[in-house]
DNA sequence: TTGTAGGCGTTATCAG
DNA sequence: CTGATAACGCCTACAA
């Protein structure tokens, strides 16, 4: 592999000169920079990426940071498949490296080494809860001041960034739908609490029933994790209550299929026998057995958001690395499973 | 930031000790690792591994590059996060960084200048295929001899490496599950030919046909991109054709759904009118209505011994860049859209 | 078992 | 506009 110095001697000039016309740096004579190009060209030469992080300073990596469970693959859901690919869409655009790296959940997560050892200037925290051992994580990482955003969670901490979607008026605006069309008897499957947006799910539901006067029955909210399994469980206990439900509100899409695949098993028939609402709005919702109504999430926006703001914060000289809070809408998408 | 020349100052000892004891390498007092460390954890220190790659001259990535097509969120489908979410357990494993590469499918990847600015040691290619600009970047590739695998698709050039999946057999068993219920009239939806797996399982569901005897019928043929929509507008043709069709066998889920869903709309009622098979066994297949019996890939095995194998090459000091050639088996999984 | 010292390929600062 | 020349932090023979 040619390196700089093969090339300047080639071209005629002095090293520096070919790092300024590769970086496009400073003013230049043309012809000298065209006498560098064509050198280089000739020797195949290109900045080596990794000797111009070290000299900089900077690995110009973003970091994405993802839960890994064995045997869990986590990408096939839609959350993670949306971010990761809005992810991408800003840092190809930005000319950075998109640094993958698996965190284990189970315990507390050396965020700082990340930065420490220069493997990344900044990083983006998927799938974090408020579990003790990943506040402890995301605690330090704030502390330190260093460039990073957490996903759609969020945490007592102000120096924690976050870029969220609203599920608290999703939330609102879906069970408002199933009130509207008459129902009142509304039931709700939530996923796991430790996850901010499950508390702002329930929050939502709770103000469109009691805007209109629904007293709230807690014998008609269960609970499930977010996986279709934990959704095809609640079926039998939702069967058990059929008589004091219209319809349910369900934390996502994969609870609702699971759930639904449960009911239908036990002979129930949808949406008749039971108006389902869900969440997410992922590939999977238009698949199921009726449509799923469910709240789309602009997962993609969101990832590609959180991105571009924390590149920005890296290469504008002025900005500086200041909190991120940002909250997008969600929309609810109409389809059978809520009734006709 | 402290560096090792602090450490080194700390402890006591020369840097040179430092790098030692952090890298585990060559014997060494144990008194003296220990006064290292402990120097290390007061000053907050850990290797910079940028400084590492530099001085080792390897940038410790594996580069996974995937198709982008802006609007297309390709991680949304089974493929991709499974072999990403396979590559990513090695990569772990292995000690090394997953770095993400998109490319645009119309225009000749740069490769080579992934290793030439040393942003990669190795990387594996995802959603290859034969068309001319893409076969141009991957033989570049090859006849540098730089370590790459192509993911599931077969090229001519004997020095491209690959992992797949068995497709042809795969297709094979397939069809023959549907002959082995009785039906003799069997239509196939593939996708695009550009990719060698289509041509395989054509090439399956041949031999197939014709062991049994069946003369192929090259007018129940049907041929889609491997998109949903895609299956859905195969569903009129497919309609059409009813009466000479007792089976469909589909290139893969998505499709299948697409055309069940434009059937049912059509009026047919699954699998009483139609038979279908389809394949990848992704998420969908068990939520579909029928739920479909497909072929199951392993995908994510794939993705983990392509990485493996890849790395394994570049850590072992006497095993040279060979090529690697692996085609793993699949599996039918039997369900309600093959009739009962 | 440990120290010494050269080198890795840039960037960036300072002259000129 | 261009050339010299210190860093940058670590790895790795080679020497002791």
């Amino acid at each position: 592999m040619a390196n700089r110095k093969e090339v300047a001697k080639l071209a005629g000039v002095s090293e520096a000169t070919v790092s300024r016309v590769l970086n496009g740096i400073g003013p230049m004579k043309e012809s000298t920079r065209d006498r560098v190009l064509e050198a280089a060209k000739r020797l195949n030469y290109e900045l080596n990426a990794v000797a111009s992080s070290f000299a900089r300073g900077k690995s110009g990596n973003l970091g994405v940071v993802l839960p890994y469970v064995p045997k869990v693959h986590l990408f096939s859901t839609y959350y993670y498949s949306e971010l990761l690919s809005g992810i991408g869409e800003a840092v190809r655009s930005k000319g950075y490296g998109l640094l993958l790296l698996f965190r284990d959940p189970a315990s507390v997560y050396d965020y700082i080494s990340l930065y420490r050892t220069q493997r990344v200037d900044a990083c983006i925290v998927l799938g974090a809860s408020a579990v003790p051992s990943e506040m402890v994580g995301i605690n330090q990482l704030a502390e330190e001041r260093l460039p990073f955003c957490v996903m759609d969670q969020r945490f007592d901490n102000p120096l924690v960034s976050i870029v969220a979607a609203d599920h608290e008026q999703g939330s609102y605006e879906a069970v408002k739908h199933i009130i509207n069309k008459g129902y009142r008897k509304i039931g709700f499957l939530n996923g796991s609490p430790q996850y901010s947006n499950s508390q702002d799910r329930l929050l939502g539901y709770r103000r469109a029933l009691q805007e209109v006067g629904i007293q709230l029955d807690e014998s008609i909210r269960y609970e499930g994790n977010y996986s279709r399994t934990s959704g095809t469980q609640a079926a039998s206990t939702v069967y058990r209550d059929l008589n004091k439900l219209d319809a349910i509100f369900v934390g996502n899409d994969r609870m609702a299929i699971g759930l639904m695949q449960g009911l239908r098993g036990l002979g129930c028939s949808l949406p008749d026998d039971l108006k389902v609402v869900a969440y997410d709005d992922s590939d999977a919702a238009s698949l199921a057995e009726p449509p799923l109504t469910t709240v789309k999430v602009p997962f993609f926006e969101m990832g590609r958001l959180a991105a571009e703001k924390l590149l920005s914060q890296l290469t504008d000289k002025d900005s500086e690395v200041s909190v991120i809070n940002e909250k997008l809408q969600t929309e609810l998408i109409v389809r059978k499973s809520s009734g006709n």
